[in-house]
DNA sequence: GATGAATGAGCGTTCATTCAT
DNA sequence: GATGAATGAACGCTCATTCAT
């Protein structure tokens, strides 16, 4: 924290840049200048522009996750887990909207589709709590018996919309308004 | 087809790459050959890039809309006629996957987050079907009472999300499932 | 004069935009249009732009060389020939300042320094009034005894200068201002 | 000469070739080449085309004024300052003929004709030598009582000429001919 | 003759990437 | 390690010219 590295300045200021203006608005140029090193010094931390597009959009994942699974108890009902881990989701994204910002571009990019795709073709299910939450669910007849894609499209499907749209402007989301989207995705999953 | 005159070429094409390949991708120099005329030509039919591209979501959410309300009866019960154009969203997406792909390429770029908030801020209210269902559904208290943004979260988010991944091939989307999910939806916003 | 015939339509159109926004702001679809006619038509005309520019060039400089003869005397005495010829070329590109634009721009491009070539590499001096003017001066011990392209310099180069300020609004020659610069002229070359 | 730096060489190239083929025939990929470096090399130095033109003139203008003002006195008798001036201006010309034919096609395009404009019209009286000797010349009552503008025009409407037919090589400018049309020149705006 | 849609070479410019310092 | 000047392929776009109708 004391010394602010320079892989570290060209990360936020290639996250700022890129959610703010889209991977058009972002040339390497830009980035090293915002970051305050050359433009060389980029490629000494990633190989090339999407190696760096990639690995930033890594980071970002796993800052949520931690954030989100932080204080989340396996053992507590599943209702009570669902919501923790949709409202988590929810405050991240509107604490930070850049992320959201930028992990959006991510998944609506050519890469975020490849990324996409080797994602789910990993068996990355062992450690994935929301497959687990899902399984758990259906194993307690509590949530519906549909595939797991799905339940995650009924659970966070609103959510992004609805911070999109925050974002923006065209939304004014409180903590009422949270609670009552996690509520109707709520209702949309279990049986 | 009789006369596959150039602009529908170069729309089709237009459509194809960039749908697949994002705006990056598509360069004008591609686009003209992909639709078997000189580069120069695509100027004769648009005024540049820009226009190519918010002239073909227009088409596009024509046709959409065209569809959707193929059949749509507005003096049908709240339940049914949110079924009826959910699965019909879901329907179109899934028989022209490019146009989804090229629709979420749009609204995740600068030119659709100007298009959106626009559209918004302008009072389209008056022909918007969903807007009038979700209105009906407030009035006869069959729907819960969210602001008309965060209903359209709760009743499309769930859809653009398993259209998505059901494209990408992690999903295989047959017609139960489009029903499983529509109905999850409806549970979402239904009072 | 009553059937404005399209070749005639296109040399005007050429003069104008040529005069108005130089060779690089009237380009040939442009001319076309502002003509009536369709931009091939002009190729029935013109063998290409290279060859309409330096025809309306000819055009303009025999439509001048007719008005400066007019009422031109040959049998008058030096000095009044002089000023008849200097005072009418003033008069003309006052009247008729597209002329002068145009013919200006031509002189200051590659086309007008190989036409300028060519012209005086041709043994025009026969038809030439100014040419015979300057002999006559000499002969009558009358002008300088200078080469005649440097006479010219010095009986037309002031017109030319004062003519540009003027039609850029930086001067108002009136009838006074004109004939004060045409007798600085005739200072200038006569003995 | 020490070290040709790129900033120079891309002067000295587009020098040339606009003087030699005008603007059209100076593409900055050839500007870039005669120049020996990559075209994008170009706009590290000059933001674009047109302000590349327009510091070029710039520094023209520049070095014309020094070698002008060189050993110019202003105690010095007006027609003595009057053919220092003249003179020096055609020396300058004749020995950079490419100074003399950029700058004539600079003032003959749109570039020049807003700049001459601007010019004129921004009082820029205190510092043009120029402008003093006319005004110097007129309250000595030595030169013709006429417009700054007028005056100039006598000046050197005719060395402009002039040298324009020597660098075509229709004219051999050599020291006594120059004298003659200084001479000629100062018998125009004299009293 | 006249049209104007079509062409495609060529333009000015950008920017990811390299490499001498 | 770090720099940033230099590169040059690739882009969006223009426009003189052609030719089927």
């Amino acid at each position: 924290m004391a010394k602010p590295d320079k892989r570290t300045e060209i990360v936020r200021a290639a996250l700022e840049l890129i959610a703010e203006h889209g991977f058009h608005g972002a040339p390497m140029s830009l980035i090293a200048e915002r970051a305050g090193v050359a433009a060389g010094t980029i490629y000494r931390y990633f190989e090339n522009k999407d190696v760096l597009i990639t690995e930033l959009v890594h980071e970002l994942e796993g800052r949520i996750k931690e954030y989100v699974l932080d204080g989340y108890e396996t053992e507590r009902p599943i209702r009570e887990r669902f919501l923790h881990l949709t409202m988590k989701v929810f405050r991240y994204f509107i604490d930070f909207p850049l992320h959201f910002r930028y992990v959006e571009q991510f998944h609506n990019s050519p890469y975020g589709v490849v990324r996409r795709r080797e994602r789910l073709l990993a068996d990355t299910g062992k450690e994935d709590v929301f497959r687990i939450l899902f399984e758990d669910g259906l194993a307690q007849q509590v949530m519906k018996d549909l595939p797991i894609p799905v339940q995650t499209s009924l659970a966070f499907g609103p959510l992004v919309f609805a911070v999109r749209d925050h974002i923006l402007g065209l939304n004014e989301l409180d903590d009422t308004l949270i609670e009552q989207i996690t509520l109707g995705c709520w209702d949309g999953v279990k049986r």
